[in-house]
DNA sequence: ACCTGAACACCGTTCAAGT
DNA sequence: ACCTGAACACCGTTCAAGT
């Protein structure tokens, strides 16, 4: 009774699935993901797949929202009841809004391969919506109108995302065969130098600042940018509902 | 002489192989890319592609800088000599920046199945170092310095291109078996408007705003967002070398 | 220098057939 | 209801061999 291991023996459900194409995906890479692998790996045989799911497409939807399985969001907003009360919002929502930007990043970047596989992949599942939810919490009640929190909420998602698939991939497609983050980094320092200084003024002179690449610095670069972009739109004090 | 149509008979060019694949990318998706197609394509037998590219990987490289081939970016900066010149900086930058952002969307937005497939790879052709070179140069004229330069291009760059991926893909990633975008919205405000008020009322209440997807507004909303985050960091006096 | 033929070890998917 | 065996039409890549 209960759940048995895994591969119990018998009745592989979708979440084993799910759970052995993420372990196979961030063990061996994009191409380490087969339907023939993942069958091997529930322990049964490769057609057997075609009954629980009705492609590979649908094996990686699964996968998708199990991705998001193990990531706990920081609690939504806990409104500190003898904490000082700004009219119209709080303005703790900055740090909360970062602390679930900054988590969002590192989850993916833990599981670079399949991130990188599984980003684009909209598949909002219910792990995901419980995400959206509290983001959402945070922003109204720090002001925000309800278009402006859906779109920001969008905005921020798809940032972080698109930051880390820029981040996992290695920097100079060709030179990862074998070379240390910082050797990577200071051969495309060096490439970028030795352009011609005449047509490419301003990359060969910020050289260094474009090859990074202190993704952390780069980061928190974008967020701060995002948040500075997002504060005007708060009703710090609301017009029409005056306490 | 000169370029014969582009698979004359003899002698195939890595610029063939790269466009073969993106015409492939394109009309098919990304399972219509294979190495035997791309072959086929240029008139020539799978085998004798590895004597022009080390992998399939290379391939993918070398399409990703043919991408940009067609991509022709608004004229740098171009000062207007009588116009008026703010002490430090123009403040057009902003449409600059904003027209080169909208580009950059349309054009991965018009080669989407590429776009899907290529995004996340950094190679940085000639073709890309030109855009980088004029946007840094419209940002340090506009008065931010070269790192703050830096930073926010690979800022725009991320942004945008993480933007599109999210855009082209199929919102909801099964019911795209063939129902208008029209529909898929319907649908998807549907689902969100059907879960549990209780577990979800913001999700729930903004079903709307959040199923969209008017992408134009919502990339304006970021683009605005990023902009405004952006503008308090340019130096508009410059204090040490005051005129 | 550039290309081919044939082979190797894989793929995703289907389908009749088993229990 | 769940799984298998065998097959189909594909893959990427290698390598000796051709010109």
């Amino acid at each position: 009774m209960g759940t048995r291991h895994k591969t119990a023996h018998a009745g592989v459900t979708r979440e084993d699935l799910a759970d052995a194409a993420l372990r196979l995906l961030e063990r061996d890479g994009a191409k380490g993901l087969s339907m023939r692998k993942v069958a091997a790996e529930v322990g049964v045989q490769a057609a057997s797949l075609y009954w629980h799911v009705r492609d590979k497409e649908e094996l990686l939807d699964l996968a998708c929202d199990a991705l998001w399985a193990d990531f706990d969001a920081p609690p939504p907003h806990t409104t500190d009841p003898a904490g000082p009360h700004s009219p119209g919002g709080t303005d703790d929502w900055r740090p909360q809004v970062a602390v679930l930007a900054r988590r969002l990043r590192t989850h993916l970047l833990t599981r670079t391969n399949a991130a990188r596989v599984l980003v684009g992949r909209f598949a909002p599942g219910p792990r995901w919506l419980d995400r959206m939810e509290s983001l959402i919490a945070t922003l109204r009640t720090a002001g925000f109108d309800g278009r402006d929190a859906a779109d920001a909420t969008y905005l921020l998602g798809t940032w972080v995302q698109g930051f880390v698939l820029h981040e996992s991939v290695p920097m100079s497609a060709a030179e990862q065969r074998g070379a240390s983050p910082s050797e990577a980094t200071a051969l495309a320092r060096r490439e970028l130098e030795e352009l011609s200084g005449e047509r490419y003024p301003n990359v060969v002179a910020l050289a260094g600042d474009i090859a990074g690449p202190d993704m952390d610095t780069r980061f928190e670069f974008g967020l701060a940018r995002l948040l500075d972009g997002l504060e005007p739109l708060r009703a710090t004090a609301t017009p029409k509902q005056a306490e």
